[in-house]
DNA sequence: TCCGTGACCGATCAATGATAAGTGATCAGT
DNA sequence: ACTGATCACTTATCATTGATCGGTCACGGA
């Protein structure tokens, strides 16, 4: 009413989706920075230079901006990982230099890796209730890849025998464990990272492999 | 005024100091269940029996109320870890028995465990900062028990060869991530978990362990 | 009896996530 | 050229949130 002029219709761009893209670049920036409850709908919406209501019109809820984001950081690691198979385990540096892709992936993509296995609201929303028990496929890939390469290492009689599924598993806590400390936890005197990172894969390279 | 008489002075109660833990236990139940940022201080306050502006005659902030229970936690597992401390590590299942109390502290009490190192806000706001590099007391007699045995165990020839406050972090970072995924994925289809640990203490005992 | 102190409450604030209703540009069909 | 539908977007508004304000009530010492 007062400034009808002050409307900016971003004409000539395409359809929504861009603008979709525009919201979820805005929004994963800001929650990295501030974390996501620190974000209001209307600093994304002006981040992005929309009007806060326009946000639900293309996602039913703040959440679900994050859960987006959420799926997005999944893919993209389960992604990583498969372009760095180099094929069957031969040695143990060939393990850890498996492992070292999910480390890096962490480190250098921290707010994607916050947002997928270390973010609260979403996760609560998401996985504490027990009704389903099935994986998204985003996990899926992601735990699959390593899944595959231990029972297949293990197959071959080169590590030690437990559960190949408890193996993967515990391989897994104990890389996500490494990435989410030293995500979250920025002022902890950590030994210096290199020595760190490389130190635990040696640890996890002697504890999984035979002899 | 409508209804003068519905309030509950809480007569004969000694001074605020019980309150403050009322306030405390309805907090940390309601925070558990539905996380941190789904409760409000109306939730808190109506599971305590008083006004919500009541509150905050104990706590300046509602995340203040978070800190402190952080805070509680992470002094409840140094007092858990100091307590199972047996003297001096000589063998692998001497080790191993260490960390089992690290998990079962977080299995048996996952409210905690979530608020002391699964809680975002709380998080952001005390450590993101890298002003203040120091380690709170909590932290250091937490991370102080497992270093100082690692690093005695080192001392005396057992481990691998590698710098002792890697090697902590390391272990202490692989305890951290198992726990933290089961309790925030219990939804995951993870294999029976007495399995699972002891598999994982297994993983750990061998590759810290020399020879 | 009076007064002060401390525990507590209702009313209210600004900010939040979300909804409703409306505005104006664009475009197909006549 | 006019019309009507649609789309992207807006302002106005809602209930709820964390937090503050001033006041009220009971009780204990003078």
């Amino acid at each position: 009413m007062n400034t009808p002029s002050s409307r900016s219709p971003r004409k000539a761009k395409g359809q929504g989706a861009e603008r979709r893209e525009e919201i979820l670049a805005a929004a994963l920036k800001l929650f990295t920075e501030f974390g996501l409850y620190a974000v209001s709908t209307r600093q994304i919406a002006q981040a992005v230079g929309i009007s806060q209501p326009t946000l639900y019109a293309y996602f039913p809820t703040k959440d679900d901006i994050g859960r987006e984001l959420h799926g997005r950081a999944f893919a993209l690691l389960a992604q990583s990982l498969a372009a760095g198979d180099r094929g069957p385990i031969v040695s143990p540096e060939c393990l850890m230099e498996m492992l070292r892709i999910y480390v890096d992936f962490g480190l250098k993509h921290p707010e994607m890796y916050r947002i997928a296995f270390m973010s609260e609201s979403v996760q609560i929303k998401a996985w504490w209730k027990p009704q389903d028990l099935t994986l998204s496929p985003e996990t899926q890939s992601t735990y699959g890849v390593l899944h595959r390469e231990l029972a297949d290492l293990q197959a071959r009689g080169l590590t030690v025998d437990v559960d190949p599924s408890a193996l993967t598993q515990s391989v897994w806590a104990s890389m996500h464990g490494l990435v989410s400390l030293l995500i979250a936890k920025p002022g902890f005197p950590w030994v210096e990272r290199e020595l760190l990172i490389s130190s635990h894969l040696k640890l996890m390279a002697r504890g999984v492999w035979r002899g």
